[in-house]
DNA sequence: GCGTTTGGTCAGCATGATTGACATATCCCT
DNA sequence: AGGGATATGTCAATCATGCTGACCAAACGC
């Protein structure tokens, strides 16, 4: 397939240089794709490496972080968030409502909801792996340079779906 | 742990502004984790969709892709690549090479090697797959403009291991 | 009072990762 | 030619994280 790309037979009377266009663009999208692959990987690794030794996993790290980000959220809305299923976040969750990391309280208003928030214990963890992974993200940040922040957040919110974006906005407010 | 932010206790005297200026950047830095979580969700939303169709996961993808991107890649390059055991590549790679997805051969150097490549199958699926990811990429690419893109390489490339970085320089410029 | 919503829980399954141990073929150096 | 190192494959067992379907209990709200 070495010389087998993309959409030649669809345009098989294209300008000259149109060719050549496809081979660039296509170079672009791979190259994409290798950065979200390597980078994602990067920004885990560390975080990965502490929760390890707590025999814990990249779900617990979620649920410290949207927990912490948004204290006193609903089961549901942590569950539309990361969009799994209530037996899923129910396996993660309740070993860590046992061993105190995060703790529920009854609403006020609606008595059936379940508000968590993260215990002292919960928080000091989950500034732990916040400290591993600020320390990469300030660090790519600064070689890159603040107008490449930009660019890389609009890309970022560019790749994830319009209720994503909403979810983030809302993150980044408070709790609307 | 609504009051408490990072380095105040390490900051006893710090000039005004500063704390402000803390804040700041662990809002930027919450930010970042939001937008690398969902925009990764985003990108690989629907090659998974595609993939599940044919009892296949991201795992699959990974070698269609690397391998798509380097015929002839040894096994011991790509599981580099993956960062995974040989275990582990086998119960993907297998089946694969079974159902007539990844052909393998022979190097003609070193006899032990098996250089791994997409026979037309395996192509072919791995093209229907980069087209899906294509549009997500192009759309946030267009939405963001060029400017953007560039920033984004570069935090991107930031996130990333030394390790890595050279992985896709080679992986740009084709077999060194 | 009754249907709906919120949340929890049970049993069972698939995927993709892990480790340790071992086998085979080939390479390369002495 | 011998022998250690290398590249790959394979076995068995385990783990983490997702899934489904079914069902229950409590509280809401009309």
């Amino acid at each position: 397939m070495l010389t087998k790309r993309p959409d030649m037979a669809a345009m098989p009377e294209a300008p000259r240089g149109a060719r050549d266009l496809l081979y660039l663009r296509e170079a672009e999208i791979r190259l994409a794709q290798d950065l979200l692959f390597f980078g994602y990987r990067g920004f885990t690794q560390r975080p990965d490496r502490l929760l390890e030794e707590l025999d814990m996993g990249r779900a617990h790290h979620r649920v410290l972080h949207f927990v912490g980000r948004r204290p006193g959220i609903t089961v549901g809305d942590l569950l539309a968030i990361l969009d799994i299923t209530k037996q899923s976040l129910g396996r993660v969750l309740q070993p860590m409502i046992a061993e105190g990391y995060v703790t529920q309280a009854a609403g006020r208003s609606d008595k059936r909801q379940r508000l968590l928030s993260l215990t002292e214990k919960g928080a000091a963890l989950e500034r732990r792996l916040y400290d591993a992974q600020r320390d990469v993200i300030m660090q790519a940040y600064r070689e890159a340079g603040p107008q490449a922040v930009d660019g890389f957040r609009r890309v970022m919110r560019g790749l994830m779906g319009e209720a994503a974006r909403e979810e983030i906005d809302r993150l980044e407010k408070g709790t609307p």
